[in-house]
DNA sequence: CTAAAGGGTAGAGTATGCTCTAAGGTCAAC
DNA sequence: GTTGACCTTAGAGCATACTCTACCCTTTAG
């Protein structure tokens, strides 16, 4: 597929997919006799996990690294296994900080919430 | 604290330190009669958190928005439990993806450590 | 053939988040 | 009272990740 269709189907800016490219986040892009770019089917999946892990925080940098493990066939396979347990004990440990700040925002809610319901009874917010 | 004791105590950058407070991150700093700022102890877990939350991708501006929620003893509670639950609603946003990448991850590593050890048989890598 | 739509590259510009430099004020020790 | 460690602000500089502009080539439709 040309540039369009795949800015299209992942929403993502023709320059950013190109700029993408050039830092190595999508390699299996071909090229037509006149130098137009043609995409295979999955590079919208591709596109859509650079942008999932870059909104969990992930430099363009480590998806790379992760993407390229991924996809490596051509590696040494206890090498990738390795990458791959570092790679998802990062995204283990991402988990569990969120955890305890999931855990803080729900405390936090429902000390409002209790404050919004005696303020009820009451008259002002206690915080 | 002065800032230099902030500074060593977060590990963060005095010129940064300086930088969220100016962008609103730091907003219960003192300063004295020579015009140094004084730092609360509070600080030190604050800034901590401002950390934490950027390494789990959070722009400063999102974490303002956080921080500036939990200190509200000035808002309205019922507003600052919706906007808590709001909060609380993303990070589990996250959790959740970061959960699939952690499952993806984990069956790559699988399925590499499966090829490595067939690998030990026979003689290649077979991705 | 030509216009319009779409593609290419190179490189400039922007936003965010630092990080550092310059120039100068404050303070404790000698 | 001067040195050195600490502080201040303003603003420059830098890395990352886009985002856009300029300019030119290719394809398609009339």
């Amino acid at each position: 597929m040309q540039i369009a269709e795949l800015e299209q189907r992942t929403g993502v800016n023709r320059h950013t997919l190109r700029y993408y490219e050039k830092a190595g986040l999508l390699q299996e892009v071909e090229r037509r006799g006149n130098n137009y770019r043609d995409y295979p089917e999955k590079a919208v999946e591709r596109v859509a996990m650079v942008r999932q892990l870059k909104a969990l925080g992930f430099s363009l940098r480590e998806i790379r690294e992760v993407l390229d493990a991924l996809r490596s066939d051509s590696i040494d396979c206890e090498q990738g296994a390795v990458l791959m347990a570092e790679k998802k004990a990062a995204v283990d440990d991402k988990i569990r900080e969120l955890k305890q700040v999931s855990a803080l925002l729900g405390r936090e809610q429902q000390r409002l919430e209790d404050s919004a319901a005696a303020l009820r009874e009451e008259g002002r917010c206690k915080g």
